[in-house]
DNA sequence: TTAATCCATCGTAATATTACAATAAATTAA
DNA sequence: TTAATTTATTGTAATATTACGATGGATTAA
């Protein structure tokens, strides 16, 4: 197996499951600090900050692209990486109805 | 590899990442959000909902339990899984802040 | 006690993830 | 053109995840 059932879920559990999984690692959460922090980010600078090499960079940065948290667009030599502001949005929208939607009573 | 390197990451960054990886399945995310509904949840009646095996379905409480999402305590035969306040509650504002932080502005 | 019920654990197969060296591709500088 | 710089891709080893059959442990019912 190894192989989750997509098939048995809804459509909203499902990319609300991929888009926290693209989260769920430290080295991601890391990147999208720094992203959000100097406001527009390049993967060079993110090799020097963090304490990975790049080719594990990049691989985490397509990731975070491939779930649609951020965006790169290419800047003369190097690639500058954002946030995607509609998917980020609709993520914490989301988030909020879910974390909400809980009412504490029993137990 | 394989092995995620926890220790050139600072302890918000691998606690976050932890919550959010035991949150990042469909599975888990649907058995919150039933718990949440019934507001009280026991093992079998998550069987009989979601469509998984049983030792999947346990092996899924245990990870959200592990995280600390989740507690379980026993009640006769079964077990009643509810969802732990102090750690939601925790993660709600954590991630409140972090996808606060963001400010959109370039790109 | 015996049977039934409920959940956990073990073992295991299939697949996914993480990290990085080596290398390629693309752009700018000389 | 050649060299330098920056990021992506490929390949791969180590480890983690997902799912489930089989089985075990604990509690209640007969």
């Amino acid at each position: 197996m190894g192989l989750t059932k997509t098939e048995i879920f809804t459509e909203e559990q499902n990319s609300l499951a991929v888009l926290l999984k693209a989260m769920a690692h430290p080295a991601r959460i890391a990147i999208l600090q720094q992203i959000i922090k100097v406001n527009a980010c390049i993967c060079g600078d993110l090799v020097d900050e963090l304490g990975l090499a790049q080719p594990t960079i990049s691989q985490h940065l397509k990731e975070l692209k491939n779930a649609g948290l951020i965006q790169g667009t290419i800047e003369g030599v190097s690639v500058c990486y954002c946030i995607n502001p509609i998917v980020w949005d609709q993520l914490k929208d989301q988030l909020g109805v879910f974390f909400n939607s809980y009412n504490p009573a029993c137990c």
